[in-house]
DNA sequence: CTCCGTGCAAATACTTTGCAAAGCG
DNA sequence: CGCTTTGCAAAGTATTTGCACGGAG
């Protein structure tokens, strides 16, 4: 990916990590995951560069869960599901349209405002999580 | 309303504030709200009475907006738009569905879960603040 | 007396930031 | 050399919690 070329080792990393993953990670997992390979990598750092690639419209805020935002360098508008119990995160394979075409201006226009873009979370809970109920 | 009867009077005013804006606030502003009103009152039994709410159904959680967690006392499976500058969150009138009926059955299929309940969140910028941006 | 709700302050959890050093063209 | 990126630790912000007290039944 061309954009990536000037990618500082560091920086290319964690965006590695994040695109390849689909756990709508964490900063702290991201750090997690890459830290035994790159030893003197710092949190910090993390949290640094994944803002940068928001800002760079590289990834994107799946929102806080749990207290912790979760990342997605998915970019394309798709819904979530969050498990209630283990927090855990999936996409929502897309195969039919949730909001028509049409919703952004008819929003616009009953809000008085601009939309520009949206969320779709479902909640409730994932089968294995519902399968330790049962125990 | 039954359920409040037997509230406190501190967990009445709470709950009273938060049912009677429409601007989805912090506990924090809760909390700013009456303070003038209740001296003694503080943010810990904002926060703590905030929790109770949620657990009893009286409440929910509209999301964290820049940070800060924001609560509503309408119930009703409704949209927000949030407004990415001044993080204001309002209403979108449901005067159109968004959701057709199937689609937790949908997502609960496709995902493997048990899908409870959803939420749409619009983003943008208000009126205002592109009023503010043209200067 | 017992229980629930509370103030207060301390603790926690996550994220951001200041700064000096290191990396890179 | 000049600009970017980083580690580290400290600071910042939001929220939760422990504890003892006070009021209602």
């Amino acid at each position: 990916m061309q954009i990536k070329r000037n990618f500082s080792a560091k920086r290319e990393a964690i965006y590695d990590t994040l695109a390849s993953t689909k756990t709508h990670p964490t900063a702290e997992w991201v750090y997690n995951k890459l830290k035994p390979e790159i030893s003197d990598l710092s949190l910090g750092t993390v949290y640094r560069n994944l803002t940068v690639f928001k800002e760079m419209g590289l990834a994107k805020s799946v929102g806080v869960v749990n207290g912790q935002e979760r990342f997605d360098a998915d970019m394309s508008p798709h819904p979530h599901f969050v498990c209630t119990k283990c927090f855990k995160v999936i996409d929502v394979p897309n195969g039919r349209n949730f909001v028509d075409g049409n919703i952004y201006d008819y929003v616009s226009r009953e809000c008085n405002v601009n939309v520009e873009t949206h969320s779709i979370t479902f909640y409730g809970v994932c089968s294995s999580c519902a399968e330790q109920d049962k125990e």
